[in-house]
DNA sequence: ATCTCTGGTGATCGATCGATAAACTGACCC
DNA sequence: GGGTCAGTTTATCGATCGATCACCAGAGAT
């Protein structure tokens, strides 16, 4: 039993962290290695990122899996701290500029490598929190844009909105956050300007909200499908 | 010419195939079992698929790494073969006539959820292929759909797209993807006509190109672009 | 019937995985 | 100083992973 070599054994300075401290630092670090390579990450990687040894995970969570629902709380929960209810619903303010700086912060927050690959991993795994989290995209924004453009409009304000006009919002808000998937997933080439992405996809997008609710009050529309 | 499998029942005991028939086999259950589980999916769970034993599969691919790019190769090039070259340039057919065809024809093509995941999952690696898909998208697709739109509103057909119409282009194609991640990756409950769908999504980015060049010839016309 | 070629199996290796138990160590308290 | 407790490490287990090797067995040719 020779566990204490002679000689100056230059260990690692071992650092000792306040329990809510390594903890805090566990969850951070997993969330940076799980972004890189999908949950199937490990533990070992994990530590080695902290400096420390793998069985110490085990002294904060009682298994991987548990580490990877705090990741998920983290991530999901991250993007709700800007309270955009208040954004959108601030009816002093013209609707456009409201939908334009929404947009803009929502982006903020969500638009970087690390969110979006927990995102999309959590997504591929088809977990109930994502599922939590699409809902809610429709219901705390889609649905509330939707209302504040029919008040716009001078429309009357459902309760809840119709399936085409969520659509409509759904491929909206897609095509912005595609943007985001090009850039920091697929890293491929973007126009550089955000803001005026968002300026431009919002242009059509009220375009067509009008042009929607136009022929929704004027019935002679025709059914605009063509099949060659 | 060896494919002829005799008279003889099938047996549960040792099911000889060719190697091509094999080889095939063995790509496509991989396919399934890599959209599902993602490329960790294991060899034995592929094996257990097909009902062979798992030392198999390295008598047709010399590595596990070797059947994810037949996987890939598989996955990327099946949507190619629709031609999509004479359906966009036709120029005796109306433009959004054209437009509505594509897009049903290749939605039809993409939206399933073996396509959506392992496209996902094969892009949150950050391989090369899917860089070039990408690029594909841009060149052949995008590129193209603008220039015939220029050429449908009487502009002049350069050679290549503004960044800001391709980013318009962009949008509008990452719009009708996020359909099909909405549908078959997470799963949500999407408005069910699909081609409804694309029609719409036509007719916001239609109005919207048809502004932005209205916009770029005609000066008087005050600026779409609305900073709040 | 037997030979032969090749598709297919059984056994197993080394690496790595998540997880557990026990020993160690540093900081704080008296 | 010595005790104590919480943070950390060492050692190790069983399962599973990709991969290799020797061997088996079925179908066509002769």
């Amino acid at each position: 039993m020779n566990r204490k070599t002679p000689g100056k054994r230059v260990r690692a300075k071992q650092r000792r962290l306040s329990a809510d401290d390594r903890r805090n630092e566990f969850v951070a670090k997993a969330t940076e290695l799980f972004a890189e390579e999908g949950f199937g990450g490990g533990t070992r990687a994990l530590a080695r990122k902290l400096g420390v040894t793998q069985p110490l995970l085990y002294r904060y969570f009682p298994s991987k899996d548990d580490l990877i629902k705090e990741v998920y709380r983290k991530v999901y929960l991250e993007p709700l701290e800007i309270g955009w209810e208040r954004l959108l619903s601030d009816r002093s303010r013209p609707l456009r500029a409201r939908l334009q700086e929404f947009y803009e912060i929502y982006t903020d927050a969500i638009f970087n490598r690390k969110w979006l690959r927990i995102y999309l991993y959590s997504g591929l795994k088809g977990l109930d929190i994502n599922r939590w989290y699409v809902g809610m995209v429709k219901d705390k924004i889609l649905t509330r844009i939707l209302r504040e453009c029919r008040h716009d409009a001078g429309l009357a304000t459902q309760s809840r909105p119709g399936a085409a006009e969520l659509e409509l919002a759904w491929v909206f808000h897609g095509g912005i956050f595609y943007y985001g998937v090009r850039k920091y997933i697929y890293e491929a080439p973007v126009l550089e300007d955000k803001a005026q992405m968002i300026s431009d996809a919002l242009d059509i997008f009220l375009a067509g909200f009008e042009r929607m609710a136009e022929s929704a009050t004027d019935r002679r529309r025709t059914p605009v499908k063509v099949v060659g």
